[in-house]
DNA sequence: TCTAAACCTTACTTTAAAGTCAACTTTAGT
DNA sequence: ACTAAAGTTGACTTTAAAGTAAGGTTTAGA
């Protein structure tokens, strides 16, 4: 339950072209690359991941680059998110019949609707949030993490 | 972010104490470990990591076992979660200068607050289940699986 | 006080994710 | 058409997490 090396460096990538579209250019694979300290091959991989799910587009050819496919405001993050992890082999069902069906969709045991549960639970979170979002707080730096040092304090005092 | 098996195990093995508690009886690492069908040498380390956490209370000798520490309404998901994956390491100070404190507290890569923030908002998400509303689920699963699916469309409809 | 049941701890092995490399395909400009 | 820049794809290597095993320590009861 915690953000992977792979979401967030996609995250990073999708806000660097998300920077890029305020002035109307396009990045390529070697801009993209250098500004967040990853290989080409990477930041390669990443994006076409993401282009395939629609969050990106991409020019080829000597004048190419990468694009976003929306505006900043229509990029929710639980979308960025469930496709950068979408690779990964849910453990749960690993460990069980091995067939995702059998207990993902008839709840055929006990603990997997909270397991569910969970995830949905934290998949709406993330829904309420988009890349535009993500770029104020950016801007801000200090005041968000002044924000985050009182919700902390709340969940604590919750705890 | 998702739920990794340690994750989910150290849950299912509390879900599994909170049911004994309800009649006051002990579980021994055998009876968690051949409930759940994982070794009893990995269920002794989830276990050892919940007591280290003062989530569960541990019984040696003859006569042991485990039980919660407190009960079912005093144990909130995030607790939990926080601490079956606490062990590993952050991916994004990976990346950077090596030192965890370096970015974490105070802020000096414009990414990291985004990513502190995205934590925050999950673990306050958790901070909102106990281990008693989870039973309640769990007890009722076709209707919490009903429940998903409408969650679950209102999410698509919104991305 | 001796023993066996049960928890505690560390080190090792296995496995899957993350990252890298290299060859291929496409395209803009000359 | 040719060429060089740039994206695409699959195979390979590396690394960290997950799981296993074995010995140690504690405690209840005979």
């Amino acid at each position: 339950m915690k953000i992977s090396a792979q979401e967030e460096f996609g995250l990073r990538c999708l806000l660097q072209l998300a920077r890029a579209q305020a002035t109307g250019e396009t990045l390529t694979l070697s801009q993209i690359a250098g500004r967040e300290g990853i290989s080409v091959a990477n930041a390669g991989k990443l994006m076409w991941i993401l282009n395939k799910a629609g969050l990106v587009q991409s020019q080829r050819g000597i004048k190419g680059g990468y694009h976003l496919a929306r505006p900043t405001s229509e990029i929710h993050l639980n979308q960025v998110i469930s496709v950068l992890d979408g690779e990964r082999v849910d453990s749960h069902c690993k460990s069980y019949a091995g067939v995702l069906d059998a207990c993902v969709h008839t709840g055929d045991c006990g603990i997997r609707p909270v397991i569910v549960e969970l995830h949905q639970i934290v998949a709406n979170a993330l829904a309420g949030i988009t890349l535009s979002q993500l770029l104020d707080t950016e801007a801000n730096v200090d005041a968000t993490l002044h924000q985050i040092q009182i919700t902390k304090q709340r969940t604590e005092q919750r705890a």
